[in-house]
DNA sequence: CCTACCGATCGGTAGG
DNA sequence: CCTACCGATCGGTAGG
């Protein structure tokens, strides 16, 4: 076996990772311990501080890990965004039919929920612990959570070019929603599973979209 | 003035009670101190203990409040489901047309965006930090939240009484989230309010329903 | 002299 | 209603 030092180092990593998410997201990210953290990790305490420099980094490796999966999916279902980095709005002109609109959110959707299975400690711990980041640390999340909602109003403004932009961020903080808050109610092992909602949510939000009347804003 | 000792007692109590809420809802429950609930309450931490007899209670009053607000515009807007303490299932044989169960179910999101307005510190604790309760207490916030969905999924099984009766409680909950997530991102003092969403909210979701497929569960 | 760890305990602070 | 504290436990680090 090559490297088996570097091997049995990055599998430590991710036993902490998994151990701490867990137990994050169960306890929340100031009750948890770091004894607790080592205990499920089968690791001392110790040696937890050898993996990683604090508490903090651990949280910080987690949030990131899970947003950049999510910004991978966007990039393998909207390969044409060249700029995710610049995409702070969507930019107004549709970039494709509108057929092909509905097919890329429907693809987005499917994607994202294949993300969430097996991740729903992750996303709780992305969507209800990023503040106890330090600025940077937090910053750099909260950045990469930006560019996954910049991504999905710019899918929203292909389906629907015609609405007023403005509408089109909260849209996407609705469609987000609908998907996000399932880490509260949709428990692994049950009969309904994450891919078994993405067709269910696009039906709802492609079929919704066109009954959506311009408010006066 | 009459009984100006209990109304200044009454006061008092409300003033921990949002000082408290705002500070869990930023800092976290559990980040949170009684000292920083004392000092934003403009109260020694010793006179916060004669006001609520531990942490935990504080936390536990600002839930139940919160659901409760939630629980009186079920009840205002659904006044024909008496028995709401057994209704833990959508009974399946709806009360009303479907013309009327839409209009029930965007007065119920008028409502729910109403009773969000100024009080997403109480949500926001809602969502996150019912962990922190004893199992008694947890019990009592988690049963009302549970009616609260009941609720949510009977209005939906009125507007699609033809759909699968597995689909209404996923379906509710995917609604939840979409108003519900808004703590999240909907600040207040900007352009779009709670009560803008809740037209938005109900074009999309009644717009999408019909769209939604049955899937083979 | 390095790495990968352990048992024990540090300074500081929480709820009460 | 305050000052002055307590038992315990936290995140992080010492020596070996």
């Amino acid at each position: 076996m090559a490297r088996p030092r570097a091997a049995r180092y990055e599998q430590a990593r991710q036993d902490i990772l998994h151990a701490a998410a867990r137990l994050f997201a169960q306890r929340g990210y100031t009750a948890a311990t770091m004894s607790e953290v080592a205990r499920e990790s089968g690791l001392s305490k110790a040696t937890l501080y050898h993996y990683f420099g604090d508490k903090q980094s651990i949280l910080e490796e987690i949030a990131l890990t899970h947003v950049r999966r999510l910004q991978a999916v966007i990039q393998e279902q909207m390969p044409q965004r060249q700029p995710l980095a610049n995409a702070a709005h969507p930019s107004g002109q549709p970039a494709c039919s509108p057929e092909a609109a509905q097919l890329q959110l429907r693809r987005l959707l499917e994607g994202f929920m294949g993300a969430y299975t097996g991740a729903q400690h992750a996303h709780r711990v992305l969507a209800e612990d990023v503040k106890f980041l330090d600025p940077t640390a937090k910053r750099r999340v909260v950045g990469a959570q930006r560019q996954v909602v910049a991504a999905f109003a710019q899918a929203l403004a292909d389906v629907r070019p015609d609405l007023n932009p403005k509408l089109h961020t909260p849209l996407a903080m609705l469609l987000l929603g609908m998907i996000n808050w399932t880490y509260l109610w949709l428990k692994p092992g049950k009969a309904l599973t994450h891919p078994d909602l993405a067709p269910i949510v696009a039906d709802l939000f492609l079929g919704g979209m066109p009954a959506v009347r311009v408010p006066k804003l």
